[in-house]
DNA sequence: CCCGTTGGTTTATTATATGAACCGATGGTT
DNA sequence: AACCATCGGTTCATATAATAAACCAACGGG
């Protein structure tokens, strides 16, 4: 591995749960020699990716603000897809939100609560979803070219409900079912009482990059809702995808064409 | 230099103005060998902090949007200086933001318009600015270290209109100037027609790390305005530090309390 | 048909990254 | 107070990774 990748690994290791490490403890959860980590830290810090707090330990640094300005300026992801998911969370009374695939991980972008529940599905930006118990992984997943979709298979998952599913025989049964209706839905498989119905976004190539989703306490998400909510969620999805110059693979517009014009959710 | 930095300053070629850059033109742009370039190119690609476009060429990756929440989480700069500009732009009527020192650069990183003036000035996010001609660049300056200031006085600079100022001299000698009274003034350095008044902010070691300012037509920053937004921009600096765990320097501290107590700004 | 340019690849050469051991400082524990 | 573990950071011989010139094939005018 080069070098370079090296040190930007080095950045995946601070999380929303974890956003100051010190160099020691670097190090360990890295696995590198702790003086080659803290060269590489020293050379991130010097580009302001990274920065030293009073306590001496690392967190994420200023420069990145930067960077996502001008990738948002390039590219309007997230500012263009804000007002298509909080009109989404609007219209369906839940909580709406994208992730994109990046660099082999599903991150949460961007997300709209609605307002009208006192109970709501909470989340976070940068979060890194597991792609096995959530409906934007799946419908990310059965969407990927199939080298991705092994080498994704054989990292290591935990359960994090009873009801997760676990066995890759299970999974791939479940991409196949999501390939062949369009979208994507898990009930308690993230967080108990928890369910959520996903749509794949795809770019100009119409290679797979992400997904809108819903998600709602399992209880309203059944019958006539449910329903709506997959019409709402792929409406969205191909506005946002409309938006970002994206185009699904013909094969998946025909299922969504389908949905859309007989105005009912499918089994 | 390492190899990390040689391909984290390939970032730096990617501005407002040129999104999109191709191999042999980054490699010529950056003085870098075509094949090295290529690979560095690769490895940020990997990690999605670069992507390609279906023309071939580079631009800032998504993996910066992650990045970038995840600052945001940690150390909440922008999103808590957001409503203090909003509230300085509504109060001056003229044009607000925030500037913070980014690897030895300043960086825009928020700002906010007034909606009563039907000409301001308009700001774009992650432009770099330069020290000389921008009040926000003098204050920063003005309260560097000194090994800073003389290595950022030995850059190049550039006239950008005819009142900028170019020598070591004259900038030395605003900068003694800028450091007596706490804050900083320009007027037409950067365009012509544009002043400002910049206030700088400073991290909890009493460090510069960045400024306030509020930007005007040069014919709205006279007498009482410019005596109301200079008062104004020094309460948005405090309020901003006092947010963020900061403190200006005793000797500062003292100047502004100064002005805001009399309630008139000074020659 | 040619010529210049593009993105990308190969190769021997060379410069850079690496990691064990070390340092002084800090903070509990006995 | 002596001790010990751990902290962030440094040193230097060794080994690995980066480098750059030359080379592709492909594209686009003139």
């Amino acid at each position: 591995m080069g070098t370079t990748s090296k040190a930007l690994t080095l950045l995946d290791y601070f999380t929303r749960q974890q956003h100051e490490i010190g160099l020691s403890d670097l190090a360990r959860l890295s696995g590198t020699n702790k003086a080659t980590c803290f060269r590489l830290m020293t050379e991130l810090q010097d580009h302001g990716l990274i920065e030293q707090t009073l306590a001496k330990t690392y967190r994420i640094g200023p420069a990145v603000l930067r960077l996502a300005a001008l990738r948002e300026a390039t590219v309007p992801t997230r500012d263009a897809a804000m007002p298509v998911l909080q009109a989404l969370a609007r219209a369906t009374g839940e909580t709406a939100h994208m992730s994109h695939l990046v660099a082999g991980r599903l991150v949460t972008l961007a997300f709209a609560y609605a307002p009208n529940h006192a109970i709501k599905v909470m989340m976070e930006d940068a979060d890194v979803l597991p792609f096995h118990a959530t409906s934007s992984g799946m419908a990310v997943l059965a969407h990927l070219p199939k080298d991705q979709q092994a080498s994704t298979l054989a990292l290591p998952r935990i359960g994090l409900t009873p009801n997760t599913m676990l066995e890759s025989g299970s999974i791939q049964a479940e991409m196949v079912q999501v390939k062949a209706v369009g979208w994507a839905e898990t009930a308690d498989t993230f967080e108990v009482d928890v369910a959520s119905v996903a749509v794949p976004l795809f770019d100009c190539n119409a290679a797979c990059i992400g997904a809108v989703a819903v998600a709602a306490p399992t209880t309203r998400l059944h019958g006539a809702a449910r329903a709506d909510i997959i019409l709402r969620t792929i409406k969205a999805a191909t506005e946002i995808m409309s938006l970002q110059g994206g185009a699904a693979p013909v094969t998946v517009q025909r299922l969504w064409r389908a949905i859309l014009t007989q105005e009912r959710a499918p089994a």
